[in-house]
DNA sequence: ATGGTAGTCACACTA
């Protein structure tokens, strides 16, 4: 079973590259983030074509996450717990009946932080500590349990073309990396850290500046995963060549194989 | 280069 995570940046100026990556890459389940849409705007139809289930989240112009599976979900939830007054569209989870039990998959588009001196600072840091709440809680189900998504966190220094561009920036600020560390530390795996030595690997390339074509990337797309998870785990891969398609997002899918079967 | 590019939505805002 394949369950991937993308932020697309916009689902509706990705919708062809969506489409084709589906056919392509022929994923079981995806996290999508910034779809930025509403749910009524979302392109569903076209998906429910190649097989997929639609949950989405929605809101206008910003945000926004999805999930796509080729299974239905037995139950769906929508936003992060712990701040009723948030009203930003950064979370849904699902939960899907497979082969002797469930397993829960979570799209979340972390926020991203910048400016530091700004409000948007103490947001990223208090979401991260709901998520954290959240994900102590869920662990105690002893489930396969997955949180995918647009992390907006540079985990390590390799993890980035250089840290010198990066070292004050709400992605790779200590305070930062303290909180993905604690997330971690309840019990999770950096899926891709877990399957590949190599160093660095990418999932974002900014647009400006001619990123791309320089290689110079940042990883903050990840897999977290659960001790049931983290056993049932294959492989994972890293779509770079997606960000070379036309008009691409600046993040790539990042995707995980795990020996589930469908119920 | 106190710049650069992209998406949404209709003016800046977010990244």
């Amino acid at each position: 079973m394949k369950i991937a995570t993308w932020n697309i940046n916009g689902v509706k100026a990705r919708i062809d590259s969506l489409l084709a990556w589906l056919k392509e890459s022929g994923p079981d389940i995806v996290c999508l983030q910034e779809i930025k849409s509403v749910d009524d705007g979302f392109p569903r139809l076209e998906i429910e074509a190649l097989g997929y289930h639609v949950e989405t989240h929605g809101q206008k112009g910003f945000n926004g996450v999805a999930l796509l599976s080729k299974l239905r979900p037995d139950e769906v939830n929508r936003g992060l717990p712990g701040d009723d007054t948030d009203e930003q569209s950064r979370f849904i989870e699902g939960v899907f009946s497979v082969e002797g039990g469930v397993i829960r998959v979570c799209s979340l588009y972390l926020p991203n932080g910048n400016p530091v001196d700004s409000e948007k600072y103490p947001y990223k840091l208090a979401w991260m500590r709901r998520l954290e709440a959240y994900a102590k809680q869920r662990l105690l189900l002893e489930e396969p349990f997955i949180l995918a998504g647009d992390y907006n966190v540079i985990p390590e220094e390799h993890d980035c073309w250089d840290i010198k561009v990066w070292q004050n920036d709400a992605l790779f600020l200590p305070e930062t990396r303290a909180a993905f560390r604690r997330l971690r530390n309840l019990g999770f795996t950096d899926a891709v850290r877990a399957t590949s030595d190599t160093v660095p690997l990418y999932t974002f390339w900014d647009y400006q500046a001619g990123c791309w074509p320089k290689n110079f990337g940042i990883r903050i797309d990840h897999l977290m995963l659960s001790p049931e998870a983290t056993d049932r785990l294959v492989s994972t891969s890293i779509d770079k060549h997606v960000r070379a398609w036309e008009k691409p997002s600046d993040h790539v899918p990042v995707i995980g194989t795990f020996a589930f079967a469908p119920a």
